[in-house]
DNA sequence: ATCAATTATGTTGTCAGACTATTTGACCTG
DNA sequence: CAGGTCAAATAGTCTGACAACATAATTGAT
């Protein structure tokens, strides 16, 4: 027996095992999926169970079902890549340098933004929470777990901070992936350069509402966190070719 | 009435029934929704049919099912207001204006920044796929159906020049919602202003590689069509409430 | 009396098998 | 050759039962 995973309904984590290999290729789109009680069986499983792991990967259109045809994987520029499930499964296999690259292009041009207008907007009881959070930060390191989160923290408050549930979303999405780069970093090197004193100089650009100050500290924050995932992972392909 | 759907399964419709009546505010946030067997009577329906429409809307975040507890409703944190089909539904009632603010600033946010970029990489190819959904645009106008969809095309071909597959994918959501948005437009009000012009100025400045020039240009487009669309909501809110 | 362990209880989770509806493709028929 | 008809395969739906789990109530020990 497979060690049991802290019990999550059968649906979910086949949904997950699913989701994961159609993102990373196998099942690639066009191709047609296994028939429901013949893929049911493959995994000892009622179909049920099959049917309502498909309508979880359908929601998030990786797939699509139609009586008599089967069902049919989508083309990619179907799938909900922002999805947070679904950026996390991408990250399960190993991501491509154009993919991340993609993903740091994204977040050079949402998070500046957002940075400008949180620091017009952020309320006093916000600007503490993120001065909490830093404090946090400095603390621990982002090697520990705590130091992490305060990290989240202290971003996922500058985008709170926007009043835009839209960017707020968007930021979600983009938390899990940035939580991989951000263990991919510390797993493949040592310890990277220090990341506090750009953090402290976008919070003091919030503080005394510098909107363009703000904006470039986040460029710049940004900016170095990619060249460091990118050094990682050349450095992984590298290693994994031995 | 609308020519029924040609028969789509029970489980979509439902899920879609479920959806909107959720992000309308009907079974608010952190309630409780009906057991399933209760809940399939009330529709008439099994209880799979109701369990896979649950597994969709948990799929995008809007529920979450646990043995003993019930199905809750979400935090609207947890949302994922990307999805295409979760934004299609926030449509569907009337959204709020400080929504529909955060949805521009998003489009001022990413489309000038995606200009930008594809004004530096689009192929050839690419140019003339624009020049030609820009024809199309400027021969049938908004106001038909062929005319939309050639704005949007013209739109997607930008974001596709960028080669980034994200900016893809966030457009793609983003469009369900614009397409409402300039559907309301020239429903409350007859002709807005031309915005051809826009359009090719846009079109020009991405020819001519001139990302500055694109960056404007989308700002001044995506700004305009802001004013329109706000000023078409008031007035149908004033008149909505004769 | 307080707290821990234990036992109820209600809800989702899973299973099995049968039947229906829809779509596709082949096969007729004109 | 065109059109309609029919057959087959698959997802879609239904039923009813039982299992597993999380919460609440209860009991027991200290």
């Amino acid at each position: 027996m497979v060690a049991a995973r802290r019990s999550r309904p059968a649906h979910s984590s086949l949904a997950q095992r699913l989701g994961v290999a159609i993102v990373t290729g196998r099942h690639p789109p066009g191709g047609l999926l296994p028939g429901e009680i013949e893929f049911a069986e493959s995994f000892g499983v009622s179909r049920s169970v099959i049917r309502e792991a498909l309508r979880t990967l359908a929601a998030k259109g990786l797939v699509e079902s139609r009586p008599k045809t089967g069902t049919r994987v989508r083309d990619r520029r179907d799938w909900n890549l922002l999805d947070p499930e679904l950026l996390g499964w991408m990250f399960e296999g190993a991501p491509s340098l154009p993919f991340v690259r993609s993903l740091f292009q994204l977040r050079l041009i949402v998070e500046p933004a957002a940075a400008e207008i949180a620091a017009a907007r952020r309320s006093a009881r916000q600007l503490s929470a993120m001065g909490h959070a830093l404090e946090t930060m400095a603390e621990h390191g982002l090697a520990s777990e705590i130091g992490r989160a305060a990290d989240h923290q202290f971003h996922a408050l500058i985008l709170e901070a926007t009043d835009n549930e839209l960017l707020v979303s968007l930021s979600a999405s983009i938390a899990a992936a940035v939580r991989w780069t951000t263990f991919f970093k510390y797993r493949h090197e040592k310890q990277p350069r220090n990341p506090m004193p750009e953090h402290h100089a976008l919070f003091e650009a919030i503080a005394n509402a510098d909107t363009p100050g703000a904006r470039d500290a986040t460029l710049k924050l940004v900016h170095q966190a990619q060249l460091d995932t990118e050094a990682a992972i050349k450095l992984g392909e590298r290693r994994s070719k031995e």
